[in-house]
DNA sequence: AAGGTTAGTGAACGGTCGTTCTGTTGTCAA
DNA sequence: TTGACAACAGAACGACCGTTCACTAACCTT
């Protein structure tokens, strides 16, 4: 009948679902939405996808996916000419785009860049910044500072005068905290969202 | 009887209770839960939180939490000046960074950048581009080609004689494809890690 | 003090849930 | 060609689902 294992192809579908309505439907459900005619058949998947590790039960033995269900994988595209999607087995790295950046989350923030004092660093206006807040960090960190009562992401420098901040931008001066520099937390991550 | 309005209450062991499954339980174990012993009484609950706007029912009917749901409550920490607070609001109507940059899971992929040829776009060697699969693109957008028989990620430009591919680097010339342009899918997002 | 409002109890009920079992069909190896 | 196997269809079934209704208790107002 079927073909070879098109249980990649159920998932993405569920993770389609989940992805627009945070929920996964009945099994009669995702029979319909699979095509296929008998719940069954859905129960039969969802043994496969559970033995996959893709979805699980609660203690109270509702269907609940896994975090490995949101798990991406990331390929390097000097790949020639083959489908990149085909060939899930040499796939360099697999996690979720929120344990990538955030493996911390509690003592970690998002915060919106504005203005260009970094784009030689290739942080743009509107791009976000995942900082990790902490008051010690190392020259060469980016930082996000309290300088003078205002915040700003720079770089943390040092020279004999002491500390400055550096922006990443020809146009722009380092500078040199007068009063106060505070340094709130580093730069770990960036996001950047087109169109 | 009870305080005025728990509700508040609720909805955080809800929120820690899907925070640990993925998935919301049923009325009786809501009731357990939240120390309730009649579904009657959960069933009102659900109402108001649906009302307010946290939770809703997916077309088939199932219990589902909202955008809203994941809101986090703004931290009362002290404002001395212009508090980074803009954080959150960046991507107010996301559950996280996934669901920010990753709409539709089935159709994107990951794929990790190599090379210089888009420094001046602020995208990087090691950087990794969020592409949305399809094979239909628009003048100005960043794609992810299949130009003969080698995968490239560039601007795609337009001439008299056809469709170009741009790098944003002034070292770099624009790819004219000899035999075969294939759009492969579109940039819709980016990330990078540092340290 | 009376009356309204709100949160919750408890029981009854029809509908839907996911499981289970039997049967069918297509694929693959011997 | 045969037999094993896997994916799926279809029907039956008990359990549990969420709704509804009548009722109670605490807290407003006035």
């Amino acid at each position: 009948m079927g073909n070879p294992n098109r249980d990649h192809e159920y998932l993405a579908k569920l993770q389609d679902y989940f992805a627009s309505y945070r929920s996964l439907p009945s099994y009669a459900v995702i029979g319909e939405l699979l095509g296929m005619a008998s719940k069954s058949a859905v129960s039969a998947l969802i043994k496969r996808l559970s033995l996959a590790g893709f979805v699980e039960m609660t203690p109270d033995k509702r269907l609940a996916p896994t975090k490995r269900f949101f798990e991406r994988e990331i390929a390097d595209f000097n790949v020639p000419a083959g489908l990149p999607a085909a060939a899930n087995d040499a796939m360099s790295d697999s996690l979720s785009v929120d344990d990538y950046l955030i493996p911390r989350p509690s003592s970690t923030m998002l915060v919106r860049i504005k203005g260009e004092s970094m784009i030689d660093a290739g942080i743009f206006d509107g791009d976000i910044a995942v900082i990790e807040k902490r008051h010690a960090a190392s020259i060469g960190d980016f930082v996000l500072a309290v300088v003078d009562n205002e915040y700003t992401l720079k770089e943390l420098g040092r020279d004999k005068q002491g500390y400055l901040l550096l922006p990443h931008n020809r146009d722009f001066q380092p500078i040199r905290p007068t009063e106060s520099l505070e340094i709130y937390g580093i730069m770990t991550g960036l996001i950047r969202k087109y169109r």
